[in-house]
DNA sequence: CCTTGTGAAAACTTTCACAGCT
DNA sequence: AGCTGTGAAAGTTTTCACAAGG
């Protein structure tokens, strides 16, 4: 999957960034950040991707495409990658999530301390359970199902957490959508049907783990 | 990444299985036995991937590394498909899994019910929480830490879920590899270092929710 | 010397398109 | 006539290996 073509910083040549890169961005910064917190000013490409299953190569070439980085014989400065990598991902500018689904999963996602880091808010959160309506967790006041429709476009809220059983779960994507979500992030075990505009990524634990097992048993 | 050289039941030709055609059988199966449990008998390659976002051909070539399993202008036996895809996956024998760390996301996974439908069984937890060690979630007793290294190998467990917090994930991980764990499932935020025999599966939620607005923003 | 940046090659995965059964 | 099975082609990603610059 070819994810954009990007005008390449220096040299002016459209490049296609693999989707693969991206993911990887993401890991690059959680190290690049506790490097930089343990005093660290520059890294080698050897030395970054020691904490990784990914080798040096790979890492230069994911930074390539977004131009020249790094300083040939001396390494990179991590404060500039960074900068760069925060500014591609994003994560410069706080993103309000809303959860649907306030479970033993969807209590464990709102009190996540690793989405705050990334400047994610869960911003809001619906239920359909009356004894848990109007409750407040981690801050966050739990709302009725019908209020999907009113709450998030109101706080102009564009992505979404699905932590509802498989059976309710196409009937809350669409109620998502309707209201202006564009991506969503599903943890119920079931594949939504929705516009091909919308993007849902899927964390099944089960499949995990079951590629995990197959793995195993096979080595 | 190749898995595994596989001898083709038919043609008795070695054969190359890919990865992702391994990672997509959990899905197949999943759709499987809900088609089966509303009575269906058979199935054709464009039925099942409607409801995926994967294409026909896909899917056919997916069975195709197993054996011709399909019947020509008739489609796949849902029976057939099953059995081959669970005996494939080991899904038919129960796979006990340690637990470590009985916090939110802990609890969650200790009551998920998605695991229990592929045979996976959390048989045993660990907390070094004096107000947790002794009581009992979901049928399972929490135990301490220091218990890992003898109920571990009674139990004969070779796979484990990590969910404690960053800090203490390596050690975990390490006093988990000496008592026998072969596969992890980590949560933990960190890069796990370990022997290289060691299978290790991330599942980070930030990450996720990273790449998923990433693709949001740009399209 | 050292390490980066990167074309080119290799590896892996998906899609195509049609022969071959039923 | 319809759908599977599958080589071959196309698409994507990773690795190699070395030129180039500090």
């Amino acid at each position: 999957m070819i994810l954009k073509m990007e005008r390449n910083n220096n040299r002016n040549i459209i490049r296609k960034i693999p989707f693969e890169t991206i993911k990887r961005l993401s890991l690059y910064l959680r190290i690049l950040r506790n490097q930089k917190q343990n005093g660290a000013k520059n890294i080698l490409s050897f030395e970054i991707t020691k904490y990784l299953d990914i080798t040096p190569a790979q890492f230069r070439k994911d930074l390539s495409y977004f131009g020249q980085l790094g300083k040939k014989g001396v390494g990179y400065n991590i404060d500039i990658l960074l900068t760069t990598i925060e500014n591609i991902l994003g994560t410069y500018e706080e993103s309000k999530i809303a959860l649907v689904g306030v479970g033993k999963l969807g209590t464990a996602l709102l009190g996540y301390p690793g989405f705050s880091s990334f400047r994610f808010k869960i911003s809001c959160a619906f239920d359909n359970d009356i004894g848990k309506i109007g409750k407040v967790w981690d801050g966050v006041k739990i709302e009725d199902i019908s209020k999907i429709s009113t709450i998030i476009p109101e706080q102009n809220i564009k992505m979404a957490i699905i932590t509802v059983p498989a059976k309710s779960a196409q009937e809350m994507a669409e109620k998502l959508v309707n209201s202006g979500i564009k991506g969503i992030l599903n943890f119920a075990p079931v594949n939504l049907n929705l516009p091909k505009n919308i993007i849902v990524h899927d964390v099944n634990m089960a499949c995990e783990l079951i590629t995990l097992a197959y793995i195993v048993k096979k080595y």
